[in-house]
DNA sequence: TATGTACCCATAAAATCCCGTAAAATCCCC
DNA sequence: GGGGATTTTACGGGATTTTATGGGTACATA
């Protein structure tokens, strides 16, 4: 285990008409130490409806992980499917290099599938942090253990800054 | 583990009338750190109905693989034909070379056995990455775990593109 | 000479960088 | 501990660079 990056807490950010959107200060310090440079992780949530970023030791991490499970498969003589698993988690994952004021440009198809509208909420859970669309972790009937009262919070005040433009 | 090269992330690309496509520039960094130049390995996925690809530093990475396997068996006091795990993993590959901009020529054999026509879905799977036709992958009925949501944006991006002048 | 391949140039779209500003957070001195 | 000064942040907008892709041309080789 590399690094101990407990990455927690939460913020909104707004998307522009550009496509970008700003990593939260709190997550910078985090990331730039993880990747050694200015580099997140991106991807879809493999059961909630959100994304999940971290930074790039964390995807060293991964395919470490990947390796180990390889070989002890094979010393006990079974089989284990190296692709499978790397494509699980490998395959939706991007990495996204944000400029030095925190920006970058969120992928088209990352957003589609974030549902990712204007106003994005970043919260840490850990070893990674989340990426919802507020209003749909609001709806969500998934079981994703979240103090409604800060998301409700983020969301009012997302709506004071855009004079209630979105959506 | 020699490298990080943990290739990851999705992108599409298009084969143009002379047979030529581009690498995503995504995939780009880490090929030619891996090669050491523009060089790809391409050859057939073992498993899956798709093209395998990887930078020249993995050959090697291979190969010991078969070697840690080989290993296993014995100590567990099995089989295992070095041989044939060779033929398996290396015979389909080619090593092709990529252009400054990004292009390479898809050699026919394996254009046709990866049953490629227009659009090409790149995505990386952790030490290689996968070709595909986006379509092919997702009418596949073997167990492929990706985000099929993905694929489904690729492939609606790619129509609007190409005024759906593909098939 | 036909064919395939490597290079060269062109272009539109997309990504990256750079600068500016206003609001928010932090510092600092009394 | 209050209040202004300084720094950091979140964003807008333009300029530059990189990509993806089309098309041409020269060179080898069969």
């Amino acid at each position: 285990m590399s690094g101990a990056f407990a990455y927690s807490g939460s913020a909104i950010s707004a998307i522009d008409d550009k496509g970008r959107l700003s990593v939260p200060a709190f997550l910078r310090k985090n990331l730039v130490e993880s990747s050694d440079g200015r580099t997140l992780c991106l991807g879809t949530h493999e059961k909630w409806n959100c994304l999940v970023g971290f930074g790039l030791s964390r995807k060293a991490d991964m395919l470490t992980e990947i390796e180990k499970q390889w070989e002890a498969a094979i010393a006990r003589g079974d089989d284990f499917d190296k692709d499978a698993a790397g494509a699980r988690k490998f395959s939706s994952l991007q990495d996204l290099s944000f400029d030095a004021s925190g920006r970058f440009i969120l992928p088209p198809q990352l957003r589609e599938i974030g549902q990712l509208d204007n106003n994005v909420l970043f919260h840490g859970i850990g070893t990674t942090f989340c990426l919802w669309n507020p209003q749909v972790l609001l709806d969500t009937t998934d079981d994703v253990p979240v103090d409604r009262r800060l998301v409700e919070h983020h969301l009012k005040e997302a709506g004071q800054k855009s004079g209630g433009k979105q959506k």
